[in-house]
DNA sequence: TCCATTTGTCAACGATCGTTGACTTTCTAG
DNA sequence: CTAGAAAGTCAACGATCGTTGACAAATGGA
């Protein structure tokens, strides 16, 4: 087995990442289709081969772009009352800290007319999303689980819809107070409300 | 003034409405980049050009398959304490009823990435939605009506992601029942709860 | 220094798209 | 019946796109 590499920063690896960034961020701001190969490589002041040849087409490129951990606290059912506080929280962090990247933007901007991303962001939801939920949910449900970490989920969506990409202007003008205020008990009792059948 | 013809069924009528329900099944289901003007016309079994005869552009296609009109119901001040189950079952009509037509798809789908798409949804808010809702909310804080009006909407958008478009396993399995019992309580809690600064 | 590998440039390909104009067929009014 | 308008067909245009291969420049170890 060879070495992986734990000292490399070669030419080659700054200009991949060049190329990842400028593709992330025309990616999150124009979608899939709305961002080319060209506009990337003008973006990383690169030849559009030079794209191609560091990541073999558009799919992948996306795919690497598309990368994403939402690294959501470990809700302990001990604090089984600031859930929702929680989870509202950690989603301005995600979309609105600078250092969370617009990874979450990149998926949802082309979920609607790209099936890569819309499975990637189905994989987010049951992978990261769900399991967090379901560890204060009732564990002897595991479908009840899936419904409250759905619930969840279209309350998160809508909102990242409505405030950073379709820019409804009084969703934009929401400060973090008054989201938390309002969108975190909706949070709170999908997670832990006693609900229906 | 010419008559406003009461009365024409004539051949291109015919055709004209066939390419207009070709390119509202189309862009519901693939969004505005994803649906060619050739599928369409494939679709209706047309000429693609007649579609550019019949509509001047793919744009004037797209803003006539745009069309919508929500008819949500006047809430009256009086059943104040169900506008919340009135709008989610209103909801459930719009995106499930075959009658209503697939025109919030249509939109939602590329609002993402096209810019007139999303216009055209800001628009379907401002003109549709917030007014419903600050009919029941403080007549004298216009404001408030429109924060109410867009935390609404972003449960509602959000909703309609997770289920018709992105189709989240435990969003789709969710029965109307359970809709109305778990997201018409929230609707109720950001139209005429007691709420925040 | 020399040479092989890496890194980058350039032009072009085939495909798809929206759109156009010339042409033919079909329908209908007088 | 016939002429003219309406409806429809067909081939092609220019543009953009992802992708490729041939070639030049730069780099770095021997």
């Amino acid at each position: 087995m060879t070495e992986n590499q734990p000292k490399k920063p070669s030419k080659s690896d700054r200009t991949r990442a060049q190329i990842l960034k400028a593709a992330r961020l025309l990616f999150a701001e124009h979608g899939y289709d709305g961002a080319s190969i060209r506009d990337v490589a003008a973006h990383a002041s690169i030849d559009p081969a030079m794209v191609i040849r560091y990541f073999r087409s558009k799919d992948e490129l996306f795919a690497r772009a598309a990368v994403i951990d939402l690294q959501l606290p470990a809700l302990r059912v001990l604090d089984r009352n600031a859930v929702g506080e929680t989870l509202i929280r950690r989603f301005l962090e995600i979309w609105e800290s600078p250092a969370s990247g617009p990874g979450m933007a990149i998926l949802l901007r082309s979920a609607t007319s790209n099936e890569f991303a819309a499975e990637k962001l189905r994989d987010v939801f049951g992978n990261q999303v769900r399991p967090v939920v379901a560890a204060v949910a009732d564990p002897a449900d595991p479908a009840d689980a899936g419904r409250r970490a759905g619930l969840v989920s279209s309350q998160l969506l809508g909102l990242a819809m409505c405030r950073y990409l379709l820019r409804l202007p009084p969703v934009v003008a929401l400060s973090h107070d008054e989201i938390i205020q309002n969108i975190g008990p909706t949070l709170q009792r999908y997670v832990v409300g006693e609900d229906v059948s």
